[in-house]
RNA sequence: GCCGAAGUGGCGGAAAGGUAGACGCGACAGUCUCAAAAACUGUUGGGGGGCAACCCCCGUGUCGGUUCGAAUCCGACCUUCGGCACCA
């Protein structure tokens, strides 16, 4: 009688073992090649639920994966640790949110190391922590000296009633207060941004990466490019200081198409523009449009707004006067914040003008437009109309003709824009990476000195649920002296975003303990850029794309040799449990920690792997993770109970060798590709094949002992617990994880004899086991031999035959 | 609204443009048991035919198209999910 599979106690035996072995503590190697392995580092929320786990585990199975092909890996982790939801729960439950941090990352290591993964816990970071955030605070100052960082006046949401900045999070519904549902406006504070504009164009560029095409479509969205031309539109009133104002248009060529022209509600000119009959619409509108949110504005097919401010601009092609009006589709962020409309070719200008009776007059003719009135906007390219001596040019020539004249008299010029606007990293709250900054009345704006960093977060601040940033309240902290200077100063009260730590934890993790530097050159030389990353498609912007933004920022500082942090990305898909996504609102959180005490922390790593493929995500379910336990114990029993060799059968050792390799080869392939699910599924056949070899007990013992030595290899990434004891069980000298992955040989891998498929016009008539060998010509003689054939192609005559080599044979006949 | 994905048995899913449903769950039947659980063995997309070995038809969100051949490629539509700049 076997022992039965205890889960838990093998697990924690070898968890601890392999810790005082520092089996997996990483140091540089110069014979190995090196592969840093790096997984997205999880919020401090508390707990880590099945997702962390659904992020962490197949990376963990990939990086052991590459330990065993020889790889030197370093897979490390840690803990971002600044934001929001520490600050609420310091005004909720009156924890300083240092502690509630601290105590939620306790507990979260605590599960990390209850997953058997190879983390080097020497290298942890955190980015909370003053050795850390120093170094955040210190990568501002080198932004702020190269001319990156500046200060600008930028909206926050404004709750009126809590006198408070909140974050998007905080506003919902309709545009309210989380905590008093009062509506909630928009206001303007002088903030810090980092020029990512400036690199705009070099972050169009993915060629060098191996990273998903659609994550590479979004951040290309996300810059959106656009190419056009700045227009200036004289005003009529020749009175007004301001003489002109600008507009960006993609399509210069419908430009006798303007019959009015829109600014956005924050436009500075509105209220000089305004006539005094007017200001008392235009104000109330420009009043209500903060409540807006940007995508509300800009949706298609919402009832469009706007007023009326009684001036007029001179549209500089045909000298038409031109009214101008504000409207809330109109973007301030975007291109210069005004708009030449032409109803006539652009939809949402055709629905302002339709709203408020204003003209519209087709400049593009579409293909076979006879002069009637057009239904819909037409957006296509076509014949110029309408358009003095550029009618008749199509509106390619046109568009090139009119930015020539443009150009020639000095009225506009061909430009590019972005959708991109600058970062803004200001953050008017307490728990983040103060912003080193010191402002002066005599000198100014004065950047901390290096050698006086890091800037601390005083602990004694207060937490009040009104109020801005407690930051601002705290007299130790803003009161200082000027560094240039020594006179009184104040500090910035304002924190980083926390996509700044996030933005070069990677770098620190080659050398989280140098006191003297944010990072050790040397090793960052050696282990980046990261050769895979892999975290949750709900990054895919924002921070691949800032993180990318500030590597390339640092080497252009000279401080990083390379100028792309991720040479290969991976996003995984969002485990859901009762159809969404889990949160701690929705009460579908499935804690990890219940099932690694119930079933083992393998079961759970291979019930996530099995679900689907990884990039998509899948439901938990706890049905499923049964049957991934289930497995685990057959292949216990398999492998512990004696084997007992009775008639040895060399056909069955020659196909068990095939099999062998042909699991190696799938498995190999299916880690390669990240297909989890289908690995385990090779696995599994692979023990199904072995019971079946085990019970009949038709191979020698030897040849037996060799095949469950290649599968405890395979299996180890995967169930990293189960395979090392099962590993010295079965009488191999410890470790698996230091066995070398297995090769496999190409023909014992490959099929020696393949079905054939016979199809009759497509349709499957009939299957033939022929030698893998089997020629062209023999393929299709033994398919038109087959009577089951004949019985369909008799009296017809025969049009071709398709032969796929190894697949099918098609016979086309005409009837 | 814009951008990005995904739709295949009762369920999770598998299928280089070439046998649709691997592997697993569930269900059903059986073995073991006084019984149950566990474990093991077998069956399992729908419809029809045959005593039977088997055979035929229909089937991958919907409608079209390309192709000798489409779950896979193309077009339109429907549904679900992710992102949209202060959640991280």
């Amino acid at each position: 009688m076997t022992q039965k599979y205890a889960a838990q106690e093998i697990e924690k035996t070898w968890q601890q073992r392999w810790a005082a072995d520092h089996i997996y503590t990483v140091r540089r190697h110069n014979s190995r090649p090196k592969f840093y392995a790096l997984t997205m580092f999880p919020y401090t929320s508390g707990d880590l639920h099945i997702g962390h786990w659904y992020a962490m585990a197949p990376s963990d199975t990939y990086a052991r994966f590459k330990r065993m092909q020889g790889y030197n890996v370093l897979h490390p982790m840690g803990f971002d640790a600044f934001g929001l939801p520490a600050e609420n729960a310091a005004i909720s439950r009156g924890i300083h949110p240092y502690d509630w941090t601290m105590r939620n990352i306790d507990n979260m290591r605590r599960q990390l190391r209850s997953m058997g993964a190879i983390y080097d816990w020497d290298r942890e970071v955190i980015t909370c922590l003053p050795s850390y955030y120093k170094w955040t605070q210190w990568f501002f100052l080198k932004f702020y000296h190269a001319g990156l960082a500046y200060r600008a006046k930028a909206p926050v949401n404004w709750c009126p009633r809590c006198q408070t900045v909140l974050a998007n999070e905080q506003v919902i519904g309709e545009g309210v207060c989380e905590r008093c549902s009062t509506p909630v406006t928009k206001r303007e504070l002088e903030q810090w941004f980092f020029r990512i504009t400036k690199y705009a164009e070099e972050l169009l560029d993915h060629s060098r990466l191996d990273w998903p095409e659609h994550i590479k479509t979004m951040q290309k969205n996300w810059v959106g490019k656009s190419e056009g031309a700045e227009i200036s539109f004289r005003l009529e009133d020749e009175e007004m200081e301001q003489k002109e104002i600008r507009v960006f248009t993609t399509r210069p060529d419908t430009i006798f198409g303007v019959t009015f022209f829109l600014l956005a509600p924050e436009h500075p000119l509105v209220s000089q523009l305004t006539r005094p009959e007017h200001k008392a619409e235009v104000d109330k509108y420009v009043a209500w449009c903060p409540r807006q949110t940007e995508y509300e504005r800009v949706a298609l097919g919402r009832e469009k707004t706007g007023a009326f401010l009684g001036t007029y601009v001179i549209n500089p092609v045909n000298g038409e006067r031109v009214p101008i009006w504000i409207a809330d589709y109109v973007l301030p962020t975007y291109g210069t914040g005004a708009v030449m409309a032409v109803p006539a070719h652009d939809e949402r200008d055709l629905e302002f003008a339709r709203r408020f009776k204003l003209p519209v007059r087709t400049v593009i003719a579409p293909p076979g437009w006879m002069g009637e009135e057009l239904a819909e906007a037409y957006a296509g390219s076509g014949t110029m109309v309408n358009s003095g001596e550029f009618s008749g040019l199509s509106s390619e020539k046109g568009y090139e003709a009119i930015c020539a004249l443009l150009e020639e008299k000095g009225w506009g010029k061909r430009t590019v824009v972005y959708r991109l606007r600058d970062w803004l990293i200001s953050r008017q709250r307490y728990w983040g990476a103060p912003i080193p900054i010191i402002y002066c009345d005599r000198c100014g704006t004065v950047p901390v000195p290096e050698e006086d960093l890091p800037v601390l977060l005083p602990p004694n601040a207060e937490f009040k649920p009104t109020g801005e940033s407690p930051l601002k309240y705290c007299q130790s902290f803003v009161n200082t002296a000027c560094p240039k200077c020594s006179g009184p100063a104040r500090r910035e009260t304002d924190t980083m975003d926390t996509f700044m730590c996030s933005s070069w934890y990677f770098l620190r993790y080659t050398s989280p303990k140098t006191r003297s530097a944010s990072f050790n050159a040397a090793k960052v030389k050696y282990w980046l850029p990261v050769d895979l990353y892999t975290g949750g498609a709900e990054h895919a912007v924002m921070h691949l794309f800032y993180a990318r933004f500030f590597i390339k920022a640092l080497k252009d500082m000279g401080l990083v040799s390379f100028n792309e942090p991720f040479a290969r990305l991976f996003n995984q898909g969002t485990i859901v449990y009762r159809g969404d996504k889990m949160s701690k609102s929705r009460g579908n959180v499935i804690a990890p920690d219940e099932y690694v005490a119930k079933l083992g922390a393998d079961a759970v790593r291979g019930y996530l792997m099995f679900i689907g493929p990884w990039e998509l995500g899948g439901e938990w379910s706890d049905r499923g993770i049964v049957g991934i336990s289930r497995w685990l114990n057959r292949v216990w029993s398999l492998m512990t109970a004696d084997y007992a060799s009775r008639v040895v059968d060399p056909e069955a050792e020659k196909e068990l060798l095939h099999f062998t390799h042909k699991t190696i080869k799938e498995v190999t392939a299916d880690l390669e590709r990240f297909r989890f699910n289908t690995m385990l599924s090779s696995l599994m056949e692979f023990s199904n094949y072995l019971s079946k070899i085990k019970e009949r007990g038709i191979v020698s013992s030897s040849v037996w002992k060799e095949a469950i030595g290649y599968f405890l290899r395979l299996f180890a990434p995967t169930a990293p617990h189960l395979a090392e004891e099962l590993w010295k069980r079965t009488g191999h000298p410890y470790s698996v994880h230091n066995q070398s992955w297995p090769g496999y040989a190409e023909e014992l891998a490959r099929e020696e004899e393949i079905t054939l498929i016979i199809q009759v016009n497509g349709k499957l008539r009939d299957k033939i086991l022929v030698s893998a060998s089997v020629s062209e010509v023999e393929a299709r003689e033994l398919a038109l031999g087959r009577e089951r054939v004949k019985a369909y192609i008799s009296g017809k005559s025969l049009t071709r035959v398709i032969y796929v080599p190894k697949r099918v044979v098609n016979i086309v006949v005409a009837s």
